[in-house]
This record gives structure tokens, sequence and C-alpha cells, in this order.
DNA sequence: AACCCGGGGAG
DNA sequence: CTCCCAGGGTT
């Protein structure tokens, strides 16, 4: 793509002035709404953040709130949305913002801030600040694949070079803001994965895949992601009115939330042996009247887990620091993952 | 370069 | 089922 620009920008602006969305982000956007923003709207779609952004923003209202924030607050507000390290990220970069007195209007200054990388510095520069940054993300890359027809897997370094030098070139001096929100808009609206509605694409006539009449052969298809099976095993250990719960080390998955106490399991292991181990040289407990409860099944995009539940008579002894014994009315005040929420629907 | 990290929407 | 979503971080 070494055409003029101009025609592209224009187009595209005048479609966004008329089409796009109302979102709450966009109604004020400033620099904490957008960085907010753009950190749940990672690898998550529109319509599944409104919710949670709407409630973060009223329970954590600037940078200085959530700064000041405990992190278990900030996770319970998130749980249930995902990738809980970018809750993680958001509240540790908080504090340095908060600590430095001003936020970050530079591309350095942004990509310093755990949880931004490239696109996310771009985006809020762009939107909040109203710098030309470029934006790429997978919005942008499916438009401008099909736009210049460029094959091979997007998510290439090649072809990853070559979208941001080409969305360099396309992010106009003035109103930068409007223009990336419009990209990304086409591609949510128009320029879809599949089925794309080349009828009322406002570039339709400037786009080489629709002029080769096979818009969805761009982007190429990447990598297969390959599902494995987990079979896990848990534990309801009662005792009184209150059931046992711990929290999950950071950096692993789930990290950072409650969870009721479990293991792996092999594929022909025995559940209920495995579980009984694992709560001894874990937890140092031995519980008796092991009872299975119920099975629950939860998809992640790279796993497809079977929980076997077991009930269990609370013993003598003390958990240790990481570790609360909770009555079922508060589970849900702690942050737990949905799939925790639907072991916790067994009690 | 490959892998990990959640949950859900849509075809 | 599969693909993908306003990606980033680690190894």
């Amino acid at each position: 793509m070494e055409s003029d620009p101009r025609p592209i920008r224009r187009r595209l602006l005048r479609w966004f002035a008329q089409h796009q969305r109302t979102l709450p982000w966009r109604s004020d956007p400033t620099p904490y709404r957008v960085w907010v923003s753009e950190i749940m709207l990672q690898q998550t779609q529109v319509a599944t953040v409104i919710p949670y952004f709407e409630r973060f923003v009223r329970r954590f209202s600037d940078v200085a709130a959530l700064a000041a924030a405990d992190l278990q607050d900030v996770l319970a507000v998130w749980a249930g949305l995902g990738y809980y390290s970018r809750a993680r990220n958001l509240h540790r970069a908080a504090g340095l913002i908060a600590s430095a007195g001003r936020f970050p209007d530079t591309l350095e200054g942004l990509l310093a801030l755990p949880g931004v990388g490239r696109y996310t510095a771009g985006a809020i520069l762009s939107i909040a600040f109203d710098k030309p940054a470029p934006i790429l993300d997978g919005n942008v890359a499916r438009v401008l694949c099909r736009l210049s027809a460029i094959g091979g897997d997007p998510k290439s370094p090649a072809v990853r070079r070559r979208l941001w030098s080409l969305a360099e070139t396309l992010v106009p001096p003035r109103r930068p803001s409007q223009f990336n929100q419009a990209m990304m808009e086409l591609g949510a609206l128009v320029c879809t994965p599949r089925s794309p509605l080349c009828g009322r694409c406002p570039l339709a006539a400037l786009c080489e895949a629709k002029r080769q009449d096979r818009p969805e052969a761009y982007p190429a298809a990447g990598r297969k992601t390959r599902v494995l099976t987990e079979r896990w095993a848990v534990a309801l250990v009662r005792r009184g009115g209150c059931v046992l719960m711990t929290r999950r080390a950071e950096g692993a998955r789930w990290g950072g939330l409650w969870e009721f106490p479990g293991t792996t399991v092999a594929a022909t292991g025995n559940a209920e042996a495995d579980l009984r181990r694992f709560l001894k040289d874990e937890l140092s407990l031995s519980p008796s009247q092991f009872a299975q409860v119920g099975r629950v099944r939860h998809q992640l995009t790279h796993r497809n887990m079977t929980v076997e539940v077991f009930a269990a008579a609370a013993p003598k002894g003390r958990p240790s620091t990481a570790s609360a014994w909770v009555a079922p009315a508060n589970i849900e005040a702690r942050p737990i993952s949905k799939l925790t929420r639907k072991i916790a629907a067994l009690l």
C-alpha cells in the first residue's frame, strides 16, 4: 500500500462519525478510563467488557483510588473476566503512576507500565491524548490484510512488521483518536472474520481482497490450537458451617484467586486417592468421610477440564496462612474464577 | 518461536 | 465443533 492514504482516512472517518457504537469509555475518554478499558479489552470482546468496566470505574474512580485499593478487592471486581494478570498489572501500574504524579503521555512512558505493550500504548496515546500513534490489534490486522491483500501468517514477525508499518503510514496527523477507533470499529462491525459485509464497507472500492472477490482468504489461517484434556479432583472440606478455601499463587493460572483445594489426576488415575495424597502433602490434612458429590466441566481456550468434586469431613488442625475457613454465603465476596463458582454451586 | 494466560460470542 | 476477541509476558 504505497498509495495516497488520504482517501482511506476520509472515507473511514466519515463512516465512523455515522456508525460508531455508543460505548461507556467513549463518553469521557480520560487517560485513566481509556487505560482501564484497553486493558479489559485485551483478548476480550466489547460486549463482555461493558459491565465490568462500569463496575470497575465506579468502584475505583481514578488512578489514586486504584493505587490505594487492596489487590484482593481489585481482583474481586475483576473476577470472571479472565486473564487475571491484567488486574494485578493494572493495580501495580496504578501505584507507579501515582508515585510519578502524572499519567505518562509518551510511548516510552506507557511501555514502562506493566501490562502495556505496543498496541495498548498506541491506543492510549491516540485515543486519550490524540497523538498520531499507530495501533495494531486483531481488527486492524484483518482490515489491513484485506485492504492490501497481505498473505502469510498475520502473527509472524515478518507480516507483523509490515502491518505495523502500514498502520503507521495510515494514521493521520489530525484526529488520530477517531481514525484508530474507526479502524477497530470497521473490523468489529463490517470487516468481520467470516462473511464480511463488503456491501456496507466504506473502503470496498479501495480493497484489494474485495477486488479479488475473496475477502475471506485474508488474513491467512494461523496455527490450529490443540485443546488438551485435564482431569482434576477438588475437595469441599467442611468444618462447622464453613468450607476450606486456598489462595492460588501469582503467576499460575488464576493467580491470586481463591479456590477449593484440589489437584490434577492422571487420565487413568484414582481421583480420591490422589486428592487424599495432595491434601496430606500440601496442607497436612487427612480428612475423613470422603464422598463424591458432583462432576463439573469447564472449558478454557486450550484446556478441556473435568473436575470430580468430593465432600469431606473436617479434621482437626489449622489451615496455613494462604487458606481460610469460609462460610458459603461469603464465598462470592472473595475473588474466585468461574470454575470455582460452579463448584461452589454444589454446596 | 513457542507457550501461557480465562471466558465467552458467533458461525 | 472451530475460530477469535481493542494482547502481554515469559522462556
